[in-house]
DNA sequence: ACCTATACGACATATAATGTCGTCTTTAAA
DNA sequence: TTTAAAGACGACATTATATGTCGTATAGGT
């Protein structure tokens, strides 16, 4: 029995809910003893008085037994037990972000996930429907497989980027056939997908070119830290970087955007908006009008292409004709 | 100075870094002082010895002054410092996941956020780059703008799905005036998109009827929390539910999809496959060949018309002849 | 009204926490 | 190689805390 205090209060404190959820001393009392912690009944009243200022616990003093919790906005509140609803999030998160990221070493939020697994599979009532069987994630496109990320290189460039230092690394472009030595200097990451980037300068050989490059972090084969700060080139700016489209294709930064869906394509538009900007109009024969100013990038081409027939490109009239250039390659093919 | 000893464990275990990083003495104490904890460096080292066991911490001792760190499996890890890698990720995880979740109801997520975000804001070097200018999610597909939930609504509806109790609540239909009020069997959620929704029966009046239906949360007016168990139609099976398509619009479960991609279009198959069973083959002109068993839904359909004429279909030959004719529709308009 | 479970003040006591000192060891600077 | 400073750790005395017990008061259900 060593430092058997603080453990109890960290058992206590995981146990809490928080705020509209509350736990009585007996719940209290036959969760700790569940876990080693016997003490009286005297020593829990005496251990939440305690903790309540520190931690920001509330007392819901109102009725007998009293009612403890943790405060909605009590700073940390991440040690508090979790409630269905918010496992269930945590699940669909999970679902949702290792289809995306790299996870696996991120300690935290696998912990945190695991966390809300060992909740659902513990509040489990009947035994043949698991709580598995009561969630699932639809992918609204389609979904592809992400590359390996070794944990370790993910590691150095974030930190790098971070840190602003420069690291040294080998990768492995698409083109050659070996691995291309080098030091580089990192300005930003991006996530696109299931791919992440690095938007770096690279010194091969010694020799800096001033060429941005945006390296998917999957194709280092190595990479250890520099203590060099990195040169940020003038006028470098992401946003801008990433406008002048070499990344995600932007063709125009700003078009107004026409459509006219089929009723069947568009109504979901109505609740599930195109953009905050957008207006609806809703026109005989239930088709649907789409107005919005939104920059023209290959994902909104890919975007409407999607529609097929359903979709009718009304403006601007360079889209219409490059969209209708598209349809007529296509039956050709 | 009241339960110092308790806040000051975890003022350091909240310190300690996972483990390939480490802390030292020095650095634990001048941390510690700087919260207002300012004890002996004996009562440090007594301190760290007596956590080690109980929450899987290391020492390095391999060299003086000694290391301390978390173990990468520790149950509670979650308590750690962040490093930067880790603070990246969550920053890029709350931007993937806000678009697609209501997450603000989670204190606990949001919260981690926060720490993140706390994190790097407070370890930025320059004054003039921010991280915020380091990092950039870049959709691979439309966002579309998610629907409002009510936080005690989802709350209610979550937790009514796991405690398998039936709830009653008002729901605004798209056709109707007036919002329904009844009661409803809630059998699992789906999250497609920005949309989640619950798949329930219902009881309007009183009167069931077995119809399995998938409304989107957002639709929800109100909803209560009732004490009644769920009746879970025989035979029901979620993934049988979803495959009969009613929501993702499954067309086939099985086709063999075989398609010709332009260079450009496909060359990404390579790295960032379409499934786990892709087979792909470059031939003349780089043009490229995917071969893969895939359930044929709207998603695929949407996703192969996104790539226009940069893609043919070969096979399955009604595939083929669907997205031709949709080609040839297109154009008429 | 009665019983049981809680709340909480008070007190004695066991237990734990902490600073101090001394010694040995490591590390980096001289 | 020498030297000084920082760190690790055992031992011990001294506070400070933690905890069970008892007693009294009170809330809620039956």
């Amino acid at each position: 029995m060593n430092n058997d205090t603080s453990l109890r209060y960290l058992e206590m404190l995981q146990y809490l809910p928080v705020y509209p959820a509350k736990r009585s001393l007996s719940e209290i009392r036959s969760h700790l003893s569940e876990y080693g912690h016997s003490v009286s009944d005297r020593t829990i009243q005496r251990d939440l008085r305690k903790l309540e200022g520190s931690f920001g616990l509330y007392c819901d003093d109102r009725s007998i037994p009293h009612g403890w919790c943790w405060m909605k906005d009590a700073k940390r509140v991440d040690i508090a037990a979790m409630d269905h609803a918010e496992a269930l999030t945590l699940s669909l998160a999970k679902k949702y972000l290792s289809s995306v990221l790299p996870l696996q070493h991120s300690s935290r939020i696998t912990g945190l996930f695991k966390r809300a697994e060992a909740f659902l599979n513990q509040t489990q009532s009947s035994d043949l429907i698991k709580w598995n069987d009561k969630v699932r994630v639809v992918p609204a496109s389609h979904e592809y497989i992400g590359p390996k990320i070794k944990g370790d290189i993910q590691q150095v460039i974030y930190e790098a980027v971070l840190r602003e230092k420069k690291f040294s690394g080998s990768y492995q472009s698409r083109e050659s056939q070996k691995p291309k030595k080098g030091i580089y200097n990192p300005l930003a990451i991006i996530s696109h997908g299931v791919v992440t980037r690095v938007i770096c300068t690279r010194e091969l050989k010694g020799e800096a070119d001033n060429l941005i490059r945006y390296l998917p972090l999957h194709r280092f084969k190595s990479a250890s830290p520099l203590e060099d700060s990195i040169n940020i080139p003038k006028e470098f700016d992401l946003d801008e970087y990433l406008d002048k489209g070499e990344l995600n294709y932007l063709y125009d930064k700003e078009i107004d955007l026409h459509l006219e869906f089929s009723q069947s394509a568009g109504s979901h538009l109505i609740e599930t908006p195109f953009s905050k900007n957008q207006s609806i109009k809703i026109i005989k024969n239930g088709f649907i009008i789409l107005k919005a100013k939104t920059p023209y990038t290959e994902t909104l081409k890919r975007w409407i292409l999607g529609f097929g027939d359903q979709v009718r490109v009304l403006g601007p009239s360079n889209l219409k004709k490059e969209i209708q250039e598209i349809h007529k390659r296509s039956i050709k093919k």
